[in-house]
DNA sequence: TGTACATCAGTGAACGCGCGTTCACTGATGTAC
DNA sequence: TGTACATCAGTGAACGCGCGTTCACTGATGTAC
């Protein structure tokens, strides 16, 4: 019955979401074609319809991805409480992240793309990054669920568009100064949080 | 010598950069056509290479367009002093901004995008985008302009990057509640430095 | 054990289409005499 | 005043190219007998 390992389709799949990611984030949704999206992940492009229905059904697949990888290696891998909260925000507003587009935050790297988007993908998006958002509220006022996801969305939100204007700005020096202050403005909004 | 009145290839040149701002803040830089631009200012594409040498330099003339026109227009027309600022900040956050992209902050629509472009692009950027940012830190601490600028970049970081998630939410009431969260983090940063 | 067959992930050529760019041209206007 | 000419913003067809998608096929593998 079973020709080739009965994983091998699905372990092909997943690693076209997962360089797919990586493409997405660096050159955009619209500056990735499916021939380079396959080629990334060592296929031709007549094997992508084999995979996913349509573009767009992979973009929105790996958005998801993403925004889950995000929380599995760095919002679960922080210390529990608020200790862990500042270690993601040490690790979000650094340089290395602003430097490093591949391995980076998916919200910095195509928030205002996703935002132009159609509702599948906004949907995609909404169910992803809530799972995120629900890990940081966790670290902020767990016995308050419901208020802590908006304060994490807010700094979410302070976090990506910072990050995303260092990128921006051609003045080394100047996004060096920013991601500093954005980091100051971010721990004082945590600070607030734990003390109220 | 003049067949047409001397300022109407000029004029014609303004009106492209004006409606192609509008069309790059919707659709964004990618998703916008040279076709689809220039039939937005009335023409066929075949005039677009009598008015600017590539697509790329209408973006980078689009681009500082838009945020000098967001300077003369929001920032220029607030009151003097903090309470300007505090103008500015709820224009910003608001629900009619995040609503109207045509007419919103070139910042939140194409960030990430930009931060993606060469150098060219970035640079236009950053020339502009430091005229309204030092708008901005005149209202906080005009007596010390050089960190008042990069706390202005702060603000302005949180700004964008919470209208781009609330307009990425599919979700309406956590994207209203996140514009007011977002109100009062960026309420707090600018008190903070009113009140040192 | 050996041969014919079925399965199916992946290939590569082709589809129509829109991209950015080029260019011979049109036609309204103002100048020259 | 009237006619021939020069100017030049804008037109529309065409260029090669990459887009997302389709499809007849290949060839490695496992099954059947």
């Amino acid at each position: 019955m079973v020709r080739y390992a009965k994983e091998h389709k699905q372990e092909t799949r997943q690693r076209i979401i997962a360089t797919a990611g990586r493409r997405l984030k660096r050159d955009g949704i619209d500056g990735s074609g499916v021939a380079t999206l396959m080629k990334d992940a060592g296929l031709t492009k007549g094997t992508f319809h084999a995979h996913f229905a349509s573009k767009d059904s992979l973009v929105d697949t790996a958005i998801a991805d993403q925004l889950h990888t995000l929380h599995v290696n760095i919002v679960e891998q922080a210390e529990p409480g608020p200790a862990g909260l500042e270690q993601i925000v040490r690790w979000y507003l650094s340089a290395p992240h602003r430097d490093d587009l591949d391995d980076g935050c998916p919200n910095a790297a195509l928030l205002d793309e996703i935002a132009r988007s159609g509702d599948t993908t906004r949907q995609a998006y909404t169910d992803g990054v809530l799972v995120l958002i629900d890990g940081l509220a966790a670290r902020m006022a767990p016995e308050d669920p419901l208020s802590a996801r908006v304060k994490a969305l807010g700094l979410l939100g302070l976090m990506a568009g910072t990050l995303q204007l260092s990128r921006a700005l051609t003045d080394r020096q100047l996004s060096d100064d920013l991601l500093e202050q954005g980091l100051r403005n971010a721990l004082a909004l945590v600070d607030a949080e734990l003390r109220p």
